[in-house]
DNA sequence: CAGTGAGCGAGCTTCCGCTTGACTT
């Protein structure tokens, strides 16, 4: 009979732990937390000391009914939630919902999952902090405050179901100033000069290298310039200096570098690495994956040195302890690692086995000897100039932790001119092969990825290893920002040069500015942070998170009390947004473009109901203003006069085809001409909207009539409801407006109306819809 | 699938941090 109930937070360690104790041990998992505030008058008796209203939410009514009742039956309870803010909390909430006698109960932690410390954990055993305890209130109930006081703010003064916190719209915040820095930049040119050198050492022996002249030149002229006393110069060697240097493994993984790396290496987006990375915990095969700790266990280091002895040698182990720098960290947890460091491969298919493999490298590579390099850098002069070339080398004397791994860079860096050079000696005479001058332009700060986004967040110590990618999924399903790419644009650039004695000017076009799965604010995201930014700038202050974290601490610490200090934000606070509720007046991010010069009547940008649009003549005025939705691309800051007066000449109507107008429009989907409320695409390139007649409209129409014809496979006598048809990904059933897949290897031209409904029937039992994971999105249109 | 934008008003939306399900084309 087991005597005693040991509670953790999560499900997989305390499966693990039970191994790990004896048969007088059962342990549970309380999923964590079961208690939070109540949602109804913000769940805080702001009036009575802010007195916090914790309800027991439905899905974890189930978790403490069972808590309950084995914690009746044993005779010690041990809480063992994490070691920080929360985890302490949560031992206290259970301490609180499970009713245990007081003298039953005890309060452990330990930062190893490993048989030695559970047990050390289980012979020191403590009372639960309550200062600790208090903090996490604070904490709570000042987000609650910030959040439901500010929502609805919004919902007043922009747009319904819009949301603001203290992460989220820093995180918005961030995006959008970035957003603006690029729109304002303005991107110059100059001219970079690299040589091909040829040099010929003492047994004739020839080998080539690159050089780049450090100086670029402004302009043009000042490049041909330059290229022209080339021609006849003579070149030199006259310095060779080489500089020793040493590069460190990074540490351990911790869930925000794991999220970067898996993005810049793997691809996944942060959402889809902490799936993966779940999976791969929950079958043990790596610790814990929201962390922000550097550590790694004993066991490990020690684990690690005999792995990397005995794969590379004595000479690549260089054990190590890592300390965070990251504002905030609480180290509840492990840095994120494999669990069995001698499993070289583990998960159960690709992605996971990718991301273990990124994890396993990371993980030993820490542990891993620095790398040595050498840099060399030799200068050439050139006769009649005062310009020099410089050629850099790169040699490594030893590999190090290289070997195993080497860590990627967010920003895409102009390719550098780096490699082996030919043993070269001061006074050598190389010849240039050739000299280019190329234009380059200098690019704006680049846009933030969802990984690198959460590194700044981290850095700012705002949001928390379990948050991250929640918050990223949060501020896109609030369409206050998207992910996605964007093409870039052709650019030409000159390139001169210099070869045997001639030189030839040409222009090449390259693409420039496109983008990949990078961040981009919408117009509402930037209207609610303009809203923000006026009423709300502390919250907004990037140094929020910090000082309230700050104060936090010294609850922790029984240097302040709870109330006193929510009492101090909540006051002014309040009479904020009271006074922004009656004063400020409501923000469409409305812009006044001009007057449209055909009907005298003025021009305006703003977010109306549906999204983004252009409105021609007052809202009250007796004539009813004139509305088009603004394109995909557009943006309320950047669009003109006249591209928001070339949305109004669509949709155009082209005439009449059977009695019914024909019109056409841009859509959602791109360029489409209606007819009799049925929509034929236009073909990209072919056909344009703005120009596109009557007669050709009609020929499309047609076509397309055909194709519907074309698609029938069957149809059945007296049921018009019913047919089987030829789609996209093969044929299907359509009945009464909804489809059905048709079982592979039958013909579907064979079927007969019976056996369609049955297939009907046995589709239709499937999808037993459940409300709980709608989630409402909006799209931007 | 793509169009829409009056005005009224009921009832709803919303935060951050702990944890995993149970959904589906």
């Amino acid at each position: 009979m087991a005597s005693n109930l040991v509670i953790v937070e999560s499900p997989a360690k305390a499966k693990t732990i039970e191994k790990f104790l004896g048969k007088d041990f059962t342990v549970k998992s309380s999923f964590g937390h079961i208690r939070d505030l109540s949602k109804k008058n913000f769940g805080i008796d702001i009036e009575n000391g802010y007195t916090p209203q914790y309800i027991i939410p439905d899905d974890k009514k189930k978790v403490v009914e069972d808590l309950k009742k084995a914690a009746g039956k044993a005779e010690t309870v041990w809480l063992a939630s994490d070691e920080d803010r929360e985890g302490e909390a949560i031992a206290w909430h259970l301490y609180d919902v499970l009713e245990i006698e007081p003298g039953k109960v005890r309060r452990i932690v330990f930062h190893e999952i490993t048989r030695e410390a559970i047990l050390k954990a289980i012979e020191n055993p403590r009372t639960i902090n309550m200062e600790l305890v208090n903090a996490q209130q604070a904490r709570r109930i000042l987000d609650r405050l910030v959040g439901f006081e500010l929502s609805p703010v919004l919902w007043k003064k922009v747009k319904p179901s819009l949301s603001a916190g203290r992460v989220q719209s820093v995180a918005v915040r961030l995006l959008v100033e970035r957003e603006r820095d690029i729109l304002n930049f303005k991107s110059t040119s100059s001219f970079r000069v690299t040589a091909h050198f040829e040099a010929t050492d003492n047994k004739d022996q020839k080998s080539r290298f690159r050089a780049e002249l450090p100086k670029r030149f402004p302009e043009r002229d000042q490049a041909l310039e330059f290229l022209k006393k080339c021609v006849d110069a003579r070149f030199q060697v006259t310095d060779i200096t080489t500089k020793p240097s040493v590069k460190s493994p990074p540490a351990p993984f911790t869930t925000s570098t794991l999220q970067q790396e898996a993005g810049r290496k793997l691809g996944f987006s942060v959402a889809q690495t902490m799936a993966i990375a779940q999976r791969l915990y929950e079958s043990g095969k790596i610790t814990y994956m929201r962390t922000d700790s550097l550590n790694l266990a004993d066991s490990v280091l020690s684990a690690a040195a005999r792995l990397i002895k005995g794969e590379f040698g004595e000479k690549y182990v260089k054990t190590r302890k890592y300390k965070t720098k990251s504002k905030g960290a609480q180290e509840a947890h492990e840095a994120i690692r494999p669990t069995y460091l001698q499993n070289r491969i583990e998960g159960s298919n690709s992605n996971e086995q990718r991301l273990y493999d990124l994890i396993w490298k990371r993980t030993v590579a820490s542990q891993m000897s620095d790398a040595r390099l050498e840099k060399t850098t030799i200068t050439i002069s050139i006769s009649g100039l005062d310009e020099y070339f410089t050629a850099t080398g790169e040699i490594m004397k030893f590999e190090g932790f290289l070997k195993v791994y080497m860590e990627s860079d967010d920003e895409e860096q102009e390719e550098q001119v780096k490699g082996l050079l030919p043993p070269l000696k001061k006074g050598d005479r190389p010849v240039a092969l050739n000299i280019t001058a190329t234009e380059r332009f200098t690019q704006h700060p680049p846009r933030y990825t969802e990984a690198s986004l959460v590194k700044k967040l981290e850095e700012l110590g705002i949001g928390r290893p379990s948050t991250y990618a929640p918050t990223i999924s949060t501020i896109q399903n609030r369409g206050y920002v998207v992910k996605e790419d964007r093409p870039g644009t052709q650019r030409k650039y000159k390139v001169i040069q210099l070869e045997e004695k001639n030189i030839k000017e040409e222009v090449h076009t390259e693409t420039a500015g496109s983008e990949k799965a990078k961040l981009f604010p919408n117009d509402i995201g930037m209207v609610v942070n303009d809203f923000l930014m006026n009423h709300f700038n502390d919250i907004l202050d990037y140094n929020f998170t910090a000082s309230v974290e700050k104060e936090f601490d010294d609850i922790a610490a029984g240097k302040l009390t709870w109330h006193h200090m929510i009492d101090k934000f909540y006051n002014p606070f309040h009479k904020k947004v009271e006074k922004t509720v009656e004063t400020s007046e409501k923000n469409k991010g409305e812009r006044y473009l001009g007057v449209d010069p055909e009907s005298g009547k003025n021009v305006y940008v703003k977010i109306g109901r549906f999204g983004p649009m252009a409105q021609t003549g007052e809202s009250e005025s007796e004539e009813k203003p004139g509305f088009a939705a603004l394109r995909k691309e557009q943006r309320l800051e950047t669009i003109t006069l006249e591209e928001a007066l070339e949305l109004f000449k669509l949709p155009r109507k082209l005439g009449q085809y059977e009695d019914k107008d024909v019109v056409a429009g841009i859509g959602r989907f791109g360029p489409y001409i209606r007819h009799n409320n049925k929509f034929v695409s236009l073909k990209k390139d072919l056909d344009s909207p703005y120009e596109i007649e009557l007669d050709r409209a009609i020929e499309l129409i047609e076509e397309k009539r055909r194709a519907e014809r074309e698609k029938v496979i069957r149809e059945f006598e007296g049921n018009d409801q019913m047919a089987i048809l030829k789609g996209r990904w093969g044929p299907y059933i359509t009945y009464k407006g909804k489809n059905y897949k048709i079982p592979k290897d039958t013909d579907p031209a064979g079927l007969t109306a019976e056996q369609c409904l049955s297939i009907i029937k046995n589709s239709d039992k499937k999808p037993a819809k459940k409300k709980t994971a709608v989630r409402k999105r909006q799209k931007p249109k």
